[in-house]
DNA sequence: ACGACGCCGGTTTTT
DNA sequence: CCGGCGTCGT
């Protein structure tokens, strides 16, 4: 079929429009509910269709959950045109800073093995390194780090240079600029320093043609309406160089204002850039009548300016609809009210269609059917407020979805073990007291507890902590201190399983501060590792219910933020009440120079206005497809005033809006059937790929978050990369010397996470061998390759599988071998990892490699075509290169395995699959009790080829023949 | 009807 | 720490 007709088929008129206007800027200004990311995915399609080249298209997306739906969209989208989904690997599809990270590796590939330091880490980073950056701990110092972090953030943010503090606030511009050298000298980025790295590197960029942005043509942004200044100054200088810049957003739901993001853009985009073109998609294909008209009548009335004027249609009612707003006497009648009316509502059939009108699909309604909207959900106090919502649903036994379980230490498992932790605070440990505390607070929780041990590893601690350290810093994991607790307390045999979920999310935290402080192997360390936990760990790290993490069919009880792009059959909004909903307008209360920030206080940025509360009320409404209730109640628990009804809802009025609050049954009951939700599909080919070696520890690490202390050479494999590729992009038409080889890896080189030799000529210690050993590695490397070392470019090849509805995105690292007009000779996938790899190939276990080029092959055969043979591994260790088969039926055999895979995964069956060669190198024995479990699918995947002949995967390993031990 | 005073109550979160 | 609401006093 033509694509035309496959464009006119799948699309409205304004989207056919939208997707083939050929324009240099376009806004396409899309409401709720309009098929925003369906007119974005065909575009990209149709792009692709005409010829235009799939890694000249880059599309920028708000959260990274929302890049792997619009990577399935575009996959989709591609097959309907006949063309390979696997183009989808050769675009960029992601956030602005992931593209901008990659950019900066790209310019200097030294930036690769770069940190990116979220807000917890940001802190830590701050935390370990308190007096270089001029900063002394004390009371409240937790308060000067964050408010530190936050200016930061928002200088960068606002595009302010940092020069032009200086004038304002000394002492101020001499913290932020001992951060920004800091951040640099040790090789970490935090999110908005790389877009604005990224945005200084592309200013000096004069010919495009032959710079690192070459390559790109087409430039896509959705959520347009979100994007803060530093974000869209990188948008704007990156266009000027493209041929298209594509905008994608609805002005009524920006609702990050408070962290940045300015309106502004979307609403001036026409005076801002030249013979601008606009579609608007003003059709709601998602809400009924009654609610459209709502939702519209309110933000016409309660957003007059600040908005881009459109006049918005419903496009269709469906079998059932219900619109009502209601008042309640307390917070409890409201939430009982909300939970029976769910109970009432369930089985109720509901049925879908297609654009023609024609039926599609027909089931009763089900639990994820349902959601509860809430303006916040932590309560600095205690209790959460959804809390009575919660509760009234489960008293009821509706299972429900939440984020609102409190703080990490507010759950006894984790609480427990943090107290254990305290006691070793101070240098004085009583045994007395270390058993009182064990028998009163730790038995009640861990009953199966291991006495003797514990004591054992409370003292091995003590020791580790308390030994003064004589000159060389010593690596001391406390990783590892909470798995042998975990150990010692018997986690593994408990059968709730929120416990196993609060500690994972634990032991998360301590990856973090691991990863960041690299040893806690002092007194001092130890205690700003504990104050971090209590102060900033307890409210920055989110436990997610249950329900939540096995993907069960669950109402979702939610803040509005949290379901940004979602829609539900159902939706409560709750909580209506005045002071909350609006909240209290704020302005901009940061430690930032008022006069630097006089822009962003105009437009009313981090903080809140009226205008900012209705966007995201509207917002919250518009996730409604037909039945919607607007509730709140008078009497709160623990306030003594009785609360008003929100304006919001006061002044709301429609012809078919109800306040009575009659059960009434809407349609028949019929069996209820969940709608299939894509955002529960996994998308992490190494994460799938692990399932196939023990789908328990998957479940630990995928599931509840447990992770390994961060190995001493962690960084290795990749800083060997880094320099191997900045010596293809220094050397482009010679080979370098041996000493211009020693001297990239002087240049280069960087373990963070192991401490040079404080003597490193005499007594070189594990970071001067690990430098020596990449050395000799990459002069090996260079001599072998002399012959035709400039024909040899490095590259991170990503690739895409399609199986079973789910998109698995993996990449793998190629030398690629080229003829003079850049042309692909070969390809052949590195391996650095293998510090101790055994010489012997028989020995080792090639089952995760062979996976992984199988499916690279594949995908390379799509995307560059037959040259590309993938079939080798290049283990630089002793400069081998091992054959691995891809042929097609070995091919078949690796997706054959995934799908496998990917399908126990959606039936969330983890069997624990104890075996020789699983078990000697698991990191989470201590969670483990060994038991061999069965599959609950009877199906077998198929055997793997690998380079000595045919495996079963190691999950259904009989563990009688050991394989070897592979890194 | 309205001003002064005192006390209640106190987000949202991604990369 | 401060805005807004309720209450009291004129």
């Amino acid at each position: 079929m033509l694509t035309e007709q496959i464009l006119r088929n799948n699309l409205t008129e304004n989207q056919y429009n939208a997707v083939v206007d050929n324009g240099r800027y376009i806004l396409c200004l899309a409401c709720a509910g309009s098929g925003k990311s369906r007119t974005l995915a065909y575009k990209i399609a149709y792009l692709v269709s005409q010829g235009k080249a799939p890694e000249s298209i880059v599309a920028f997306t708000f959260t990274e959950k929302a890049a792997e739906s619009i990577k399935r969209r575009v996959a989709e989208a591609l097959h309907k045109c006949g063309l390979p989904e696997n183009y989808v690997g050769v675009m960029f599809i992601g956030t602005v800073d992931s593209f901008c990270q990659k950019l900066l590796g790209d310019i200097n590939a030294r930036y690769r093995q770069y940190d990116i330091l979220d807000q917890n880490r940001l802190i830590l980073f701050i935390m370990s390194r308190l007096r270089q950056l001029g900063l002394s701990n004390g009371p409240g110092y937790f308060r000067t780090i964050t408010d530190l972090t936050k200016a930061w953030q928002t200088l960068n943010n606002e595009n302010i240079p940092l020069d032009s503090v200086q004038s304002y606030d000394p002492d101020l511009y001499d913290k932020l600029k001992r951060l920004s050298n800091r951040l640099e000298s040790d090789g970490y980025m935090d999110f908005s320093f790389a877009i604005s790295l990224a945005v200084k590197e592309l200013k000096n960029i004069t010919h495009k043609e032959d710079s690192y942005i070459a390559k790109f043509k087409y430039l896509f942004v959705d959520e347009y309406q979100d994007i803060n200044p530093l974000q869209e100054e990188f948008i704007r200088t990156f266009a000027s160089h493209l041929d298209m810049l594509f905008v994608v957003g609805d002005d009524d739901q920006s609702i990050y204002g408070w962290r940045g993001a300015n309106v502004q853009n979307i609403l001036t985009f026409t005076d801002r850039y030249p013979d601008v073109s606009i579609h608007r998609l003003l059709i709601n294909f998602r809400s009924t009548k009654a609610i459209v008209e709502t939702a519209n009548n309110f933000v016409q009335r309660t957003i007059p300016v600040e908005r881009l004027p459109k006049d918005i249609t419903f496009h269709a009612d469906g079998n059932i609809q219900d619109l009502r707003k209601l008042w309640f006497g307390t917070r409890e009648e409201e939430a009982e009210w909300v939970a029976e009316r769910i109970k009432s509502l369930l089985g109720t059939t509901y049925v879908e269609y297609n654009a023609d009108g024609s039926e599609k699909s027909r089931r009763g309604l089900t639990y994820s059917d349902f959601a509860v909207l809430i303006r916040s959900i932590r309560n600095s106090n205690g209790e959460n407020r959804d809390v009575q919502f919660v509760n009234a649903m489960r008293n009821l036994d509706i299972p429900v979805k939440t984020t609102g379980e409190g703080g990490i230490f507010d759950r006894p498992y984790a609480q427990c073990i943090l107290g254990i932790m305290e006691l070793l605070r101070e240098e004085r440990i009583d045994r007395g007291i270390a058993e009182t505390y064990f028998t009163t607070y730790v038995f009640p929780f861990f009953p199966f507890y291991d006495k003797t041990r514990y004591l054992r590893v409370l003292q091995d601690w003590y020791r580790d902590i308390y030994t003064p350290t004589s000159t060389a810093r010593r690596k001391v994991y406390p990783q590892n201190f909470l798995h042998q607790l975990a150990d010692a307390l018997m986690l593994r045999d408990l059968t709730d399983e929120t416990a196993l979920r609060d500690v994972g999310l634990f032991s998360d935290i301590i990856k973090d501060v691991e990863q960041t402080y690299v040893s806690i192997d002092s007194k001092y360390r130890y205690r700003e590792m504990l104050n971090f936990l209590q102060n900033i760990a307890q409210n920055n790290y989110e436990l997610e219910s249950p329900d939540y993490i096995a993907k069960d069919d669950a109402v979702n009880v939610s803040t509005i933020h949290k379901v940004k792009g979602l829609e539900f059959p159902v939706v409560f909004v709750v909580d209506l009440v005045a002071q909350r909903f609006p909240g209290r307008s704020e302005t901009y209360n940061g430690i930032l120079p008022r006069e630097l920030m006089i822009d962003a206080v105009n437009r009313g940025a981090y903080g809140s206005r009226m205008e900012d509360e209705a966007r995201l009320f509207y917002t919250a409404i518009t996730r409604a497809e037909r039945l919607l209730y607007l509730t709140g109640s008078s009497i709160h628990p623990n306030l003594r005033r009785t609360k008003k009804q929100s304006v919001f809802i006061a002044n709301l009025t429609h012809p078919t809006m109800r306040e009575d609050k009659t059960f009434d049954d809407l349609d028949e009951k019929i069996e209820p059937r969940r709608r299939f939700d894509d955002n529960e599909l996994p998308t992490d080919f190494s994460a799938v790929k692990g399932y196939l070696t023990c789908p328990y520890i998957y479940k630990l690490q995928n599931i509840y978050g447990y992770n390994a202390a961060v190995p001493e050479l962690f960084g290795f494999g990749q800083t060997t990369h880094t320099i191997l590729e900045r010596l293809h992009q220094t050397y482009k038409d010679r080979v370098p010397t041996e000493a211009e080889v020693s001297e990239m890896v002087e240049s280069t080189f960087m373990l963070k996470h192991v401490f040079p030799s404080n003597d490193p000529e005499n007594r070189p210690g594990s970071y001067e061998r690990a430098k020596i050993l990449v050395d000799k590695i990459l002069k090996q490397y260079v001599k072998d390759y002399a012959s035709d070392f400039c024909r040899i470019r490095q590259d991170e090849a990503r690739f895409e599988l399609s199986v079973e509805d789910a998109l698995i995105t993996g990449a793998i690292d190629l030398l690629l071998k080229e003829d003079e007009h850049h042309g692909i000779l070969s390809a052949e996938v590195i391996d650095f990892k293998s510090m101790d790899l055994p010489d012997d190939v028989e020995q080792q276990d090639w089952r995760d490699m062979s996976v992984q080029v199988q499916l690279y092959s594949k995908a390379a055969r799509e995307v560059i075509g037959d040259n590309a043979k993938t079939g080798f591994v290049h283990t630089l260790k002793n400069n081998k290169r091992v054959e691995i088969p891809v042929d097609e039926s070995s091919v078949n055999r690796a997706i054959g395995a995934i799908e496998w895979a990917v399908k126990g995964i959606l039936a969330n069956d983890f069997p624990m699959r104890p075996c020789q060669a699983n078990c000697g190198k698991c990191d989470f024995t201590a969670l483990c009790v060994r038991e061999h479990q069965p599959f609950r699918n009877q199906q077998t995947p198929p055997l793997i080829n690998t380079p000595t002949g045919l495996r079963p995967i190691a999950a259904l390993d009989t563990g009688e023949e050991d394989h070897g031990q592979h890194d």
